[in-house]
DNA sequence: ACGAGAACCTGTTTGC
DNA sequence: TGCAAACAGGTTCTCG
């Protein structure tokens, strides 16, 4: 489900009623998500302190004191409920994990597809963790530019589009964001990665740092099962060039062109042929 | 090594 | 109306 812009906004309504906060109760319900949970999950959860809570590309981690922190990631369909005291009983089918809070309020986690996952590492190995250690830059971070795009783009004989769905490329793309970045960049979707390299890349990297910021200010973008830790829904779905909106005419420019729906390495693309090239 | 496709899972929408 | 296929915001494994 959530992309970039919606586990950030995630993170801005869970720091707040996390950090500072002590894990008094943590229940499991079913033994894995899309990966098992560690062993003694809960043991080693309970009674520790939320020191910090961070995300990084689309995973979101949490610090707590005595050393460890838990690495979650939503998947497609994973959502934070918060609930202002005892969740009503019983839970529903899809919600999975149960953190209580020394304040009283708990913290559901529901994912119902289970593409999702939760695990434990060291503070002092994150960097180097299987899951965190191989991703590329933080497309908002000064480290992600024209040249650095291009560095990693070099070379590389798949579409445009496989290439930044790639969380090697650069962290925290996902199908949407993508087709709108390649839209406002005017790149061609099915275009080789490394014929971006240069000069197209220099127009990609601000491209996608802008519709990433949008995003992020508009609380990100409800589709289905989409919602803030708050409740609340994102709204930049209203503001798609592409996504979705195949048959409709291109917006935003004269170009006479209409939206296109293909399909590439198993996913929807969504672009205009005659402004990306 | 690299890229395409399948697999993981459930719910909803679309099409015959 | 009813059922089956297609589709959904992600990641990872297998196969060629």
């Amino acid at each position: 489900m959530p992309e970039l812009p919606e586990v950030e906004t995630i993170v801005r309504g869970l720091r707040p009623r996390l950090e500072g906060r002590t894990l008094s109760r943590v229940i499991v319900r079913r033994p894995d998500l899309r990966i098992p949970f560690p062993e003694n999950f809960s043991r080693r959860l309970e009674g520790r302190t939320v020191t910090r809570l961070d995300r990084r590309a689309k995973y979101i981690v949490a610090r707590l004191s005595g050393g460890t922190a838990l690495i979650v990631h939503l998947g497609m369909s994973g959502q934070w409920v918060i609930h202002d005291g005892r969740p009503a009983e019983p839970p529903g089918p899809h919600d999975h994990v149960e953190f209580t809070l020394d304040d009283g309020t708990t913290l559901v986690y529901r994912d119902v597809r289970r593409f999702g996952l939760m695990t434990l590492a060291l503070q002092a190995d994150l960097a180097e963790h299987p899951l965190l250690r191989d991703l590329g830059p933080e497309p908002l971070g000064n480290a992600f530019n024209g040249p650095s795009l291009s560095a990693a783009l070099r070379g590389r004989r798949t579409p445009i589009k496989a290439a930044l769905l790639d969380q090697h490329t650069v962290a925290g793309l996902g199908n949407i964001y993508v087709c709108e970045a390649l839209f406002r960049a005017g790149i061609s979707p099915r275009r080789a990665a490394a014929s971006v390299a240069g000069r197209r890349a220099e127009r990609l990297a601000p491209a996608i740092k802008g519709i990433l910021n949008e995003a992020i200010e508009a609380g990100g973008s409800t589709l289905r099962d989409y919602v803030q830790a708050s409740g609340e829904l994102g709204y930049f779905q209203h503001r798609f060039a592409v996504y979705g909106r195949e048959g409709e005419s291109c917006a935003g420019c004269d170009c006479g062109g209409a939206i296109q729906r293909i399909v590439q390495s198993g996913r929807s693309t969504f672009f205009c042929s005659r402004r990306q090239r």
